[in-house]
DNA sequence: GTGGGTGGTTACCTCAAGGTGAGTGAGCAG
DNA sequence: CTGCTCACTCACCTTGAGGTAACCACCCAC
């Protein structure tokens, strides 16, 4: 069960990383699954505005494959579905964090 | 002089520093910068395998534009130019190495 | 019966990032 | 003379990530 999606063609650990958040909506789900665990689709769909469906629901399979979040199937009627971070997904934000400090202080309020 | 390709349109700082790293290469760049300051285009052509000139070139500029890199021109013959790392390129990479650890640890070991 | 919410799937389409290959013009090696 | 280096520029083309919209089964409230 690699993690990436084009395991073994990685230079370096940063190129690695990046092809895991490289999605255009990764960072925005990991940052919602980390302020909101245990989202369930729709909630998630609110959460990260202008994301599609089809979108969301790609993302969350890559995220799931690469072992970021977890997915938690209720058999129930009507249907409900639950996401959260995997230990994995909680280190990967965590190193994320020092990227969003730069990106406020030098982006946003630069 | 704003930092980043959309001004104004980001969600989060992560957002928004995703966006100025968000090429292709740009953060093999920056670790090619990093590591050999003041390099030529033709030297980080090659610290950057597989890039393209039209690509490189490219990336530079919009790295230029967000105060990332500095560009040195020496008029000569033949023609010489030096990228080197701006302070805030050097910030940036320093906010990059926990997400290049955890890319190490997690997905080329894992 | 109509509409909404549940969590999706499917087929189709768009568009911009990136790749390809040629050209530039001065100088230098062979 | 040929070909290479330097640091690009230009025109063209490809590709795949992401967007659009329809559809699915099921249940509930109105």
């Amino acid at each position: 069960m690699p993690v990436g999606r084009r395991p073994g063609s990685y230079v370096c650990g940063i190129d690695a990383a990046m092809d895991v958040i490289g999605g255009k909506w990764k960072v925005l789900i990991l940052w919602a699954l980390d302020a909101y665990p245990s989202s369930r689709f729709g909630e998630l769909r609110r959460l990260v505005p202008g994301v599609t469906e089809k979108v969301l629901t790609s993302h969350l399979r890559e995220l799931e494959q690469d072992g970021i979040v977890h997915r938690e199937v209720y058999e129930e009627v009507p249907p409900r579905v639950e996401y959260s971070l995997t230990p994995l997904g909680t280190s990967l934000n965590a190193a994320l964090v020092p990227l969003g400090v730069w990106g406020r202080e030098h982006v946003l309020e630069g």
